[in-house]
DNA sequence: ATGAAAGCGCTAACAG
DNA sequence: CTGTTAGCGCTTTCAT
């Protein structure tokens, strides 16, 4: 490991002109030539900075703590991470993600992580939900992921769930559908109250109107089958917006038991969590991805424009929205969304 | 932060003092009243050691680095690194997982997690393939995840993907099938060889013979199911082991079209990737849950064993081989596997 | 414009 | 047994 030091004895400088040069901090202070020299050698010796002996002096470390509950069990969380982690990366700081069972040894990660010294966290659920944010995190930095807090002091990344059934919806009106039924989800969950009211936006807007008999919320196994069944035979969809695959797995087994082929038929659009049809089948549903990826992406701007003090557009990173897919498409295809940042309090 | 230094100040000792106190170093060295002394002050002071200072003399910082590709597309992932991250928590280290998409930033983010000091690193690989271990991680503690070395010269924790294939095989066998089928992977990959050696083996041993005609190795989509279509149609077999659930989703479909029921009719293990059965149908299949937990907590042991120079038993954590649940049980059940530790050549 | 010196929190060699 | 001293690699006054 290559030393400031080295790098002043090479050059014949002493160690804090070199740091000088080394943290971009000469400018009037250092003469140029010198400096030009320092950088010669440090790049032929292949310096590095020792993140840990700078963090001796300067209280931050650029580590980031990523505390998240359920990652083992849930695909989603994979996406997030990965998009924390790359944008993380890109701005130069190293994230450490640890996963909790309870709030027991929650408090212990985030302890443990604040002695090695984080600048920061985030606060992540999988799914979005109403969540108590724990004492310990919040004289920090600190965003959350996919969740929301009740009193809304801390800035949160969310996926636009309106916006997601919207689009879904009108895929289908536009490709064509004219009963279109939506197979939610009964549990409270926040996403199921913006995904029915995009749902409910877009056939209005469309002239198509809402009828709340073609709406089915479900949780899942035999009885949600029933349901879906049930409304199959009573208003003979034929498009479905599903609140996941999970559902959309119900519509497809309902649709087989009758001889009708999906996406000839009728026209299936469910939002993808794990991506199962993909995997098995021919494409036959139209799959929306959820942003996990840009979740976790923009996460990480977030919380390192919250530590550095600058605003976001600063840390100069491509703001990609990507377009919208063409609708006629009868293939999956992915829809990004636009993510919800919610107002920061910190100061 | 409280430091050694006002511990010692509190105490009336000087620093070297409570440094070995806290250490546990003590031992005829300290008297034994001030030690105890010094460890009260410190208890209800709240002291915490800071490792990234401590790290800066010791050269070594509790922290490991995960290095793993495709986590983000994977579910397999979670519980790898749920495990690992447990056991290293457990051991009092830290975990960063960090995971690439090429061979281009993998390197990139070794150099970074070499900067940070890690102690030692896992090379994982979502799911068993022979694998070049990168240049930059051989002077290094090391222990494989999921992943082969041609050469055999480091440690790897894998499935024991023989006894996955018995053991599942066994139960269709002890639940009366006569005529048990394999829907494997038609792909190069090393649990595709091991799984068909145990379906093989197990079948051999029970008496009731092998036969190539009861095997299909398939891919994915309609080829797939053509083919599982055309195995169940030429063979009637009464039991299927599956590589995985998706393969399992094709002897599905294939007896739903001809009006079989799953546990009544036809018996099904599937090895389970993605749990997707269990959330959306009533279990009718059982599924083998590969051990990613076990393999990540096992990995972490290992890796720390080497860092520590200390032999695994020395770690004092629980050596949980759970027992097989029963056999008859037609419902959903997991098998813990044992794990495959290879040979360290590490010095 | 540059260097000497102090110190971040900790460990370890060496005195006493 | 305990304290003094030095130093890990870096940043940051403060002299020069």
């Amino acid at each position: 490991m290559v030393t400031m030091k080295e790098i002043a004895q090479q050059t014949g400088v002493s160690v804090s002109t070199v740091s000088l040069v080394m943290n971009g901090r000469d400018g009037g202070r250092v003469k140029p030539d010198i400096a030009a020299k320092v950088r010669k050698v440090a790049q032929i010796l292949g310096y590095q900075v020792n993140p840990m002996a700078r963090s001796l002096r300067t209280n931050h470390t650029r580590m980031l703590g990523f505390i998240s509950e359920e990652v083992a069990t849930t695909p989603y969380a994979g996406g997030i991470i990965k998009g924390a982690q790359d944008a993380a990366s890109r701005l130069g700081y190293m994230m450490i993600s640890v996963s909790t069972d309870g709030d027991a040894d929650e408090d212990e990660e985030i302890a443990a992580l604040k002695r090695y010294g984080v600048d920061g966290f985030y606060y992540a659920k999988m799914s979005n939900r109403v969540t108590r944010v724990p004492r310990s995190l919040m004289d920090m930095p600190l965003v959350l992921v996919d969740a929301t807090d009740p009193e809304g002091r801390f800035p949160s990344i969310e996926p636009d769930e309106f916006r997601i059934a919207y689009d879904a919806t009108t895929r289908l009106i536009e490709a064509g559908c004219e009963r279109i039924a939506y197979v939610g989800c009964s549990e409270n969950m926040i996403a199921q109250d913006g995904r029915l009211a995009g749902y409910h936006a877009a056939l209005e807007e469309s002239g198509a109107g809402y009828s709340e008999r073609l709406v089915a919320n479900v949780l899942n196994n035999g009885p949600a089958l029933n349901a879906v069944s049930e409304l199959f035979d009573r208003e003979q969809p034929d498009g479905f917006f599903c609140f996941n695959d999970a559902r959309a797995w119900y519509v497809y087994e309902c649709a087989a038991r009758r001889g009708l082929t999906i996406g000839k038929d009728i026209s299936v659009v469910g939002v993808d969590n794990h991506r199962v049809f993909a995997e098995t089948l021919e494409p036959q549903l139209t799959t929306v991805e959820l942003p996990h990826y840009e979740m976790g992406f923009w996460a990480t701007c977030k919380l390192v424009s919250i530590i550095e003090n600058r605003s976001l557009d600063d840390l100069e990173l491509p703001h990609t929205t990507a377009p919208l897919p063409p609708l006629d498409a009868p293939i999956p295809a992915k829809i990004h969304c636009a993510l919800i940042e919610k107002h920061s309090v910190r100061s």
